[in-house]
DNA sequence: CCAATATATGTCATTTCTGACATAATGTCA
DNA sequence: TGACATTATGTCAGAAATGACATATATTGG
């Protein structure tokens, strides 16, 4: 969150801390969390790019519209296997798989 | 595999190609079973550098010593996600991870 | 060699994930 | 506005993953 945000709702009686804090997060919950965020967020990327509906991913995937939907909205009955399969079949390499799940996601930014 | 190590057995009559050949995986199959036994050999070498024992382990990650076993020999009956997160219990970071994830298994070298 | 300890393998009930479907919500364009 | 396309959400039966257990197979130290 940015600082600025966060000072203006703890104006308005906010206690505001990060998500992890909130849902009261181990820091390895959230770390693991936030690998499956960065990668839903790219999954959505990749299909923009290439201009796909989530209907016409989801059949390269075998997979289902909804199934889509929510790999992309990184929902809990998610798993990281799904994710990294599809972003695999989406063209991306080890290497910058291995990229995308190390950079933070701003929604959990410290 | 090393080249030599190949030259001689086809020289004994085998068909040497990579695993993936053999096994008929596509690019991404491959990829993603190579994902995870980095993260397998990562996890072994991770528990041996701290004695610990598979059971002890099994322990912390409130897991059992066969399951324990199965991650460390890349049982396909195991998940990335609990690669990944039993691997974050033992202290790896994101970049860590991403590094290993990077990373080609010897096994698979073209 | 024998014990004791550690690891591997097989099985299975329970839990979790998945694709599929229906339907709701949102967006787009004329 | 209203039809049409796209995306989101809820549900569920079937599939896959998980912990647990038994037991087999190393491995280690006398």
């Amino acid at each position: 969150m940015r600082s600025a945000k966060k000072k203006q709702l703890e104006t308005k009686g906010w206690k505001v801390g990060t998500v992890a804090e909130f849902l009261q997060l181990s820091p390895e919950e959230s770390a693991y969390i936030e690998m499956k965020l960065a990668l839903s967020k790219n999954l959505q990327e990749r299909r923009k790019g290439k201009s796909l509906t989530q209907e016409q991913l989801a059949n390269l995937l075998k997979s289902s519209q909804s199934r889509v939907a929510k790999m992309e909205a990184g929902d809990p009955s998610v798993s990281l296997d799904l994710l990294v399969r599809s972003l695999l079949i989406l063209g991306e390499s080890r290497k910058s798989l291995a990229k995308i799940l190390s950079e933070p996601h701003s929604a959990f930014a410290a």
